[in-house]
DNA sequence: TACACTATTTGATTTAAGTCAAAAGAAAAA
DNA sequence: TTTTTCTTTTGACTTAAATCAAATAGTGTA
């Protein structure tokens, strides 16, 4: 999904808005692995995955890592606590495939919500989607077993599951990756 | 705090707007116990919590009432889901002690929206905080013991943790109300 | 005050998932 | 192709928290 199909398909912006407001976004290709934003830096860019994918990770007291979101294409992609209050960052920003980004700065995306206040709706849309998201993945880490979670996962990560490390889907679902492994084995859920 | 400062606080609007904003919201007092939201229903309301509590909740496979989130003085208050999607509500929204709350329909809210863009503002920011408080209950309940749950769940609702009972509480954490009753026994955290 | 009802605590037992350790399989490098 | 390194699987054992069951403690009210 591209950018601006993107955008339109939240706000009917103009043909000339548009193209002022993509004006702003810089397409980056970057390559696997590569880390966008470390712990403790501030976050400056927000991301648009046009292409490839990533994880936003954390590295817990042991110094594991621990997957805290997976972002794929269509998605908005940034260290969400760092950007938005601009605020050391919890989390390390990493692309897991050779992706092409578009990238934005905050104060780019401030000049963009002042200049159209048609974007504001768009930043309170993308913010409530991602709510409602987090509040899904919440639920199902708090109620479900090992197994539901997976079955969870396959959900909302369809395209995800299957193309990143095992190790990184366990962090993130909340178990070791010796029991995503041995669930695995066990054929898909019911 | 009161609706006017909470509003001022986030967007700077002139005396004209903010009595032109502040007529739209309704404020009702509500007595203990009373549910304003049922699973299934949508929700048309968006409620700012004056004085008073709320909760919302589910009900589980086996009919156990679990706690999704703690609403306090100063915050909003609705079944996210519904609301904001106009979809039927997952959750049931209850008030637990009795409050003074001020109510504004969706479709105000998004008049109020069009009509005054720096809405769109609060709406975006109101937006982000509560998902910021999310995913710290994610980051809770998805790597920490009961016993840092709990901890936890001081420091997020200080003035709610005692106000409530234990089952309610247990449920929002993930835990059994034994598990927490345990955990209280054995004296506050470290 | 006593009764009924609800909430909390305590005890005994079970279990899902974690930990630790090592083997097997894949992918990358030499 | 062989070696090295990383990832996944398997096995044995442990443990935090759940479950089940019952006893107290509180609260409201007749």
């Amino acid at each position: 999904m591209s950018i601006s199909d993107f955008l339109v398909s939240l706000v009917p912006f103009t043909q000339t808005e548009l193209q002022d407001i993509l004006a702003h976004f810089k397409k980056e290709s970057v390559s696997k692995n590569q880390i966008l934003v470390r712990q403790g830096q501030i976050c400056n860019a927000l991301y648009f995955v046009e292409h490839g994918m990533g994880r936003s990770y954390y590295l817990n007291e042991g110094g594991k890592e621990i997957t805290q979101w997976f972002f794929g294409v269509g998605k908005f992609m940034t260290s969400v606590d760092s950007f938005f209050q601009q605020s050391p960052s919890l989390y390390y920003l990493e692309v897991l495939e050779d992706s092409v980004l578009y990238r934005i700065s905050k104060s780019d995306l401030d000049a963009l919500f002042y200049k159209y206040p048609k974007m504001e709706k768009m930043g309170r849309m993308a913010s409530t989607e991602m709510l409602t998201r987090v509040v899904n993945k919440l639920n199902a880490i708090q109620f479900q077993t090992a197994r539901e979670r997976y079955d969870y996962m396959l959900s909302e990560f369809p395209d995800i599951a299957y193309r990143v490390p095992l190790g990184h889907i366990a962090s993130y679902l909340g178990m070791t990756q010796e029991t995503l492994s041995r669930i695995r084995k066990n054929g898909s859920g019911t």
